[in-house]
DNA sequence: TGTCAGCTAATAATCATTCCTATTTGAGAA
DNA sequence: TTCTCAAATAGGAATGATTATTAGCTGACA
């Protein structure tokens, strides 16, 4: 991930380049898994010790309206950011408080045929993902 | 539901009986889908003014460690608390903002037995849920 | 009825998130 | 390059849901 391509997938996205943009940007690619706001801020502060985490909740908003990131929201009630962008299924670690995604292509398949088959009254389905809780075996 | 099942309801868990526990229990029962703690707050202060908030938050995480009730969190980040104990669905109206439940049987079994089929590496999968997010049609 | 662990009310504290506003900046125009 | 201005940012205050604290109360059992 270089300066330029960073740069590029910004501007692609509809958004006016700015420096904590690209800073925010270039953490989310080294982030683990589904960072919260803080812990992007956290990072960020590395690069840029002056942004504000204000600004932060908004980049990231932005980036997500922009289709860069999804939003979700994790069982204690915290933001989740996740630069995945195709439809994913996560795994909860019931032990360890672990998220991880689980991308399973076959089983994508299999739901979309099932409600193919079978309608639910009054609801077009847009997005299925499954919610899979367990612990390390 | 009488006041005789919800008493006995509330000690067979193992929980004290109070009043308290009795008007908040009754309150769920009557509840839409997925009340807030507010919401059950404002519907508990009919029956007893005196109440605080405090304590429905303390009664309802009691209701979920006994098993009575099941929590989770919403997209805004707001505690839901759900009466229902079988393990299902939930369907998003991105429309409405509506959260709705969806029990189908027949689902849960394809699933379980496509992950029977199919174990997910260094994963034990101990419950099973869809997110299926979409419209009204 | 007396005892006491557990419960409750009231309120303070916390924490993630959003809002506010004065100041700065990026990008296109001249 | 310099100018202009809409948009973005920093910094901090405000908000709102949730949790913690604590003093006093009460249900269950002997």
């Amino acid at each position: 991930m270089t300066v330029e391509t960073a740069k590029k997938r910004i501007i692609e996205s509809g958004l006016k380049f700015t420096h904590q943009r690209m800073v925010v940007y270039n953490a989310l690619q080294v982030s683990a898994d589904h960072p919260t706001a803080e812990s992007v801020y956290e990072k960020v502060k590395e690069a840029n010790p002056s942004i504000s985490l204000g600004t932060i909740y908004k980049t990231l908003e932005n980036f997500v309206r922009a289709g860069i990131l999804k939003k979700f929201t994790d069982d204690v009630g915290v933001m989740r950011f996740d630069p995945m962008l195709e439809t994913h299924s996560h795994l909860y670690f019931t032990d360890t408080q672990e998220i991880k995604d689980y991308k399973d292509p076959g089983l994508v398949l299999l739901l979309k045929k099932y409600f193919e088959e079978n309608q639910i009254d009054n609801f077009e389905v847009e997005e299925l993902s499954l919610v899979i809780k367990g612990k390390t075996k």
